[in-house]
DNA sequence: CTTCGGATTGGCT
DNA sequence: GCCAATCCGAAGA
């Protein structure tokens, strides 16, 4: 089992982006299969966490394909970006939505009263179901096989490890604008699997207007 | 040092 | 559709 970040997800957002889409991620015992991303790129990207270039915050933005960085929203939410451009070079895939395949149980006590399709739609809920904190930033993934689901390959909630399954069968691919975002709001970087009924509803940002 | 706004969300009008 | 919650870090003074 090699856990080497694949070449094909490495490189320019715009173009990982979507092939991130049916991919399973892992964090704290619950396994999310992505079925919504948004592409964000460096200093051509006003939009872009990494704009004005390197800062403590966006420092994991620069540090090569297979890293995460995660920020904190609004205060509140825990969003996270899996990094694909190389070393030195600002570019990454927001983690939007996706469904829970594993750790059902897990991610209810997260989000309690929530029906299951909606655990983890939105970054921050997605944020959330996993577990992630700010101290997950920079860290990196390792690459397994799916089938992700069995328990004793997606941990337990003391397992802080990163694990990403890439895709494994081909999935119906949708774009249009990215959610929430004022600046290059006309560029259409958010990718989303048809009629999945995780995506989150689209919101444009009140500056957009 | 102080100010300010956000890659959001859920609840209310 | 509107708005508050809540905190970090970037930017300006």
């Amino acid at each position: 089992m090699s856990d080497a970040w694949p070449l094909e997800l490495t490189g320019d957002a715009v173009s990982v982006a979507p092939r991130l889409l049916g991919g399973v991620v892992v964090h704290r015992g619950v396994a999310v299969w992505l079925s919504e991303v948004e592409a964000y790129t460096g200093a051509d990207d006003p939009a872009s966490h990494a704009h004005r270039g390197p800062t403590a915050r966006n420092a994991a933005m620069f540090a090569g394909p297979g890293h995460v960085y995660v920020y904190l929203s609004y205060g509140i939410h825990h969003a996270a970006n899996i990094v694909t451009a190389p070393p030195g070079t600002a570019a990454g895939v927001l983690l939007r939505a996706g469904e829970v395949v594993a750790g059902l149980d897990l991610a209810r006590r997260r989000r309690p009263g929530v029906v299951d399709a909606r655990l983890a739609s939105g970054p921050g809920n997605l944020g959330r179901v996993l577990g992630l904190t700010l101290d997950t930033t920079g860290r990196r993934f390792r690459v397994i096989a799916a089938p992700v689901t069995p328990v004793a390959i997606i941990g337990d909630e003391r397992d802080d490890s990163l694990l990403f399954a890439p895709a494994g069968a081909t999935v119906a691919v949708r774009q249009g604008p990215r959610v929430g975002v004022g600046a290059a709001h006309e560029r259409p970087w958010r990718f989303w699997i048809a009629d999945d009924p995780t995506v989150s509803r689209y919101r444009r940002a009140a500056s957009a207007r």
